[in-house]
DNA sequence: TCAGTTGTTTATAT
DNA sequence: AATATAAACAACTG
């Protein structure tokens, strides 16, 4: 289910359970997953190499090997499994290791694997992508935005713009700073961008450090969001629903007035 | 049976 | 040139 947090998750996993171990073999259980490489030219590009300390930009997880480096996108659906091949049913790659199994599932198959020998070509299959928003500070925010126009949230959510904001993380930064996520760009006030950019700052860091999810805390939009009769945490009000940038969006009238 | 789903790309329209 | 929209991808859940 990943937006930014849960792909940082499946880095830290990845540092701690697959970085220093040799790739023995690849196992590719649906060759529909892989972007643009074969399931035995995958297996061959990489048995023998280890595993090195992987990267993230947004939601692309770059997992670095003493060979070429393997991009994952998990789509919607996507996750990490260690070893248990109970679990399998939507299992599509296996990393067979000197130590252990790390298995790639993606029920829907959006997303999947990629194969690039350098950094370059890495950087052109994951396309143009804005600063990461975990390390955004308020110049870069205000940097990233210059010159943008449209709806804001489908701006944040737009990841040549900034990179690894999602649905649910750009409801909750909207709602946390209360601006309606139809008002336009241009439209803001100075002050009004400082605060969204001060809630996504919260939103993001919050939930990579203390959970691996977009969290449902109590008080978060995120706790009530999608429930049939749900009210704003802050003011009770019901929350309406509407689609921005062709994704369901929650938010509160009341605390964030329409334009 | 049908709508809905935490993501992206493509085609088409504005 | 950007932005907006819908459809497609694919597989499930309620």
């Amino acid at each position: 289910m990943p937006e930014l947090p849960d792909v940082e998750a499946y880095r830290r996993f990845l540092s701690e359970h697959a970085a220093g171990r040799r790739i023995d073999r690849v196992v590719v259980t649906d060759a529909g997953i892989l972007r643009n490489a074969s399931a035995r030219t995958l297996d061959r590009a990489l048995r023998g190499h280890r595993f090195g300390e992987p990267g993230r930009h947004g939601k692309w997880l770059i997992a670095v090997t003493t060979g070429p480096q393997v991009l994952l996108h998990f789509g919607m659906t996507g996750e990490f499994g260690w070893g248990d091949a109970a679990n399998g049913r939507h299992d599509r790659v296996i990393f067979e290791l000197d130590r252990g199994e790390l298995r790639y599932r993606n029920m829907r198959k959006l997303g999947g694997l990629w194969l690039a020998h350098d950094d370059r070509e890495a950087a052109d299959l994951m396309g143009p992508l804005g600063p990461d928003a975990l390390a955004l500070d308020r110049r870069g925010f205000r940097t990233a935005l210059a010159g943008r126009r449209g709806r804001i949230k489908a701006v944040l959510m737009n990841q040549a713009v900034i990179a690894g904001i999602g649905n649910l993380l750009a409801d909750e930064i909207l709602w946390q700073g209360r601006v309606h996520p139809a008002r336009r760009l241009e439209s803001l006030a100075p002050e009004e961008l400082d605060r969204v950019h001060a809630k996504l700052r919260h939103v993001v860091r919050t939930a990579v450090e203390r959970f691996d999810y977009v969290p449902r805390l109590r008080g978060w939009l995120s706790h009530v969001r999608a429930q049939p009769g749900a009210r704003c945490p802050r003011c009770r009000t019901p929350l309406e629903r509407t689609v921005i940038g062709g994704r369901t969006t929650w938010y509160c009238p009341s605390c964030q007035p329409a334009p």
